[in-house]
DNA sequence: GTGGATGGTGAAAGCGGTTTCACCATATCG
DNA sequence: CGATATGGTGAAACCGCTTTCACCATCCAC
């Protein structure tokens, strides 16, 4: 047994001092209604007075509740450039903490059911989870079906069982390609994500239509399909070129990408905006920093985080949480 | 009392099916040493069976010990923009579950020595606590002397006391600082960062021992303060310019100022490495995709955070921890 | 062969809360 | 006015694991 650093009163201490029973404490610090409010007065005085805190394991032990929700990161690739996820935590950590709940992180590889994040969660260790990008949803799946509570940040792929929070991807990506065909392109190209990823998909969507609105016909060459790295968005967009002469717009799914189509752009000769306009999104440092600077779709990551974590902690009270889309807005710099 | 969502075995089942008490159950899971290899075998093999998973609250109750580990990070402003922090924290969440322990997040405010975050970490919550980039010792202080189990991710001002990780900022500013001579430029310059932060302050020393060592003087005109913003790294580049005609190398103390300071070098008229030579510190994502691509001082940040994580597991056992520097390396690239 | 270590074990007492249950007051009803 | 709800309360069981303690074997030395 480790030695306890400080001996920290406990409710037989707050019972003695309020001259109550210490079930009547924990009546008291659960909200319980039905206490009399000298009594409730007697035990607050009392726990303020000792500086008492209620120990957490032992709640937890006697309550089933831990107090507890996981964040759920897939142990892939794009955590480790992108701050975007660092960002909706920061959101959605300050958010539980205001509601007396820890944010436990789990940053693993989600593809095996049986590892042990899914062990974790499976044994009651927290009280919900929250997920990042769901590329599986297997493990979601049955995790729901155990009714552990649950936020997905992204849209799902199947989207009906689940509670998810996702920024406005279609009406971004519809806004942005607008915006370029408002500054007078007529040749207007995609970079696309990952197309397997809802946002990803989404994304094309809202420039397809778009597209149909401003009386143009979004032609296949127009299509480029990149994966959110600067490498695929430099190759998309030489592809782009070579196939499209008349090429004068290009919206490109994130900003990486789109600093990799600007790159192929100059390196063809050609000048941004001049020749050719070009759109990111994600509004991120990036987009501030590059030369010519990046008109780009802001996302409110953090409103994203917050979010996420409003919806689980309505959840844990057992109202019912509806799904949440958050807008999106262009944000226009020197690049179109 | 929260239904369970399915009945996990108990020691009372485990004891049960190995035919041993429950005390030898615990001796097992444990590690005791002293049980005699049968009934580890029985125990282990019940487990197995049954598929038992020790539940965290009521260990920690009866053990004193959580099995989490705070990371606690300031809630400033550089968290919403460098993926620094994310991937120190993936790197040290991955030791950290490998080892069977959680980590806990915590983003906060750590001026008030009185809010939530110290409360947590002062009530026993969790086994240690990893801290990010420390402005104010007050509070770690504190918990030192609670005998809390404790890591610095960054040089603590005054490190005696402390446990703590770092990149070896000296070498890399000495390096970087070097390389620009190498490369023949005579007059180089530096914009630090905030050097009331260690970090800061050994870079500029690196840069300051570099240049002695190359048999040139540093003169006060080539100093210039930055905040690691990018504006500020724009803004330094433009006094320096200003000041020194025959400024020929920077070394900016980290990529976004580095990219500040290329960004007033070609609004001066000037060409970058032609005329001026750029050194970046960090190596992010952003050193790859600006243009020029920029050459810069790169730490393994993924490393930091594992060697955080190993420094605060070697506490928890009772070895001493001593502090830990890590070398860098320089990515040579087309600024410089 | 006896006394004292030593290894191995189980019963039982916690750890610090939560919750059930029985109980005593009043308040409400017919 | 007796019978029945209702609010408020404390005693005690319990959550699942850890650890102390007492105890019984052995094993060793003398």
């Amino acid at each position: 047994m480790a030695a306890k650093s400080s001996i920290r009163p406990t409710y037989a201490v707050i019972s003695k001092a309020a001259g109550v029973s210490e079930a009547t404490v924990s009546r008291v610090l659960n909200g319980d209604e039905n206490v009399h409010p000298d009594r409730i007065k007697a035990v607050q005085d009392a726990v303020a007075k000792l500086g008492y805190k209620k120990h957490r394991a032992a709640s937890s032990l006697a309550s089933g509740r831990t107090g507890l929700i996981a964040v759920v990161i897939d142990d892939d690739l794009s955590i480790f450039s992108d701050p975007f996820w660092a960002t909706v935590t920061s959101g959605i950590s300050r958010v539980l903490m205001e509601n007396d709940l820890q944010t436990l992180l789990m940053v693993a590889n989600l593809d095996s059911l049986d590892g042990p994040v899914a062990h974790s969660l499976q044994g009651g260790e927290v009280d919900g989870a929250i997920f990042f990008q769901l590329h599986k949803d297997a493990l979601v799946k049955r995790l729901v079906k155990q009714r552990l509570p649950m936020v997905i940040t992204g849209t799902p792929h199947t989207s009906n069982d689940f509670v998810f929070v996702d920024t406005d991807n279609f009406g971004g990506a519809h806004e942005a390609t607008n915006h370029l065909f408002s500054r007078g392109c007529s040749q207007v190209a995609i970079i696309t994500g990952d197309i397997e990823t809802t946002a990803g998909r989404q994304r094309l969507d809202g420039y397809n239509q778009a597209y149909r609105k401003s009386g143009h016909v979004p032609s296949k060459h127009l299509i480029a399909e990149g994966d959110y790295s600067f490498e695929s968005g430099k190759a998309a967009m030489k592809r782009l070129l070579d196939q499209v002469e008349s090429l004068d717009g290009v919206f490109a799914c994130n900003d990486v990408m789109a600093l990799g189509a600007i790159a192929a752009i100059e390196e063809a000769g050609k000048v941004v905006p001049d020749h050719v306009k070009v759109v990111g999104f994600d509004d991120s440092l990036l987009a501030q920093t590059s030369r010519p600077t990046l008109t780009s779709v802001r996302q409110d990551i953090v409103a994203l985080g917050e979010a996420a974590a409003n919806l689980m902690i309505a959840q844990l009270r057992g109202e019912d949480a509806q799904p949440c889309i958050l807008s999106t807005e262009l944000v226009v710099r020197e690049s179109a």
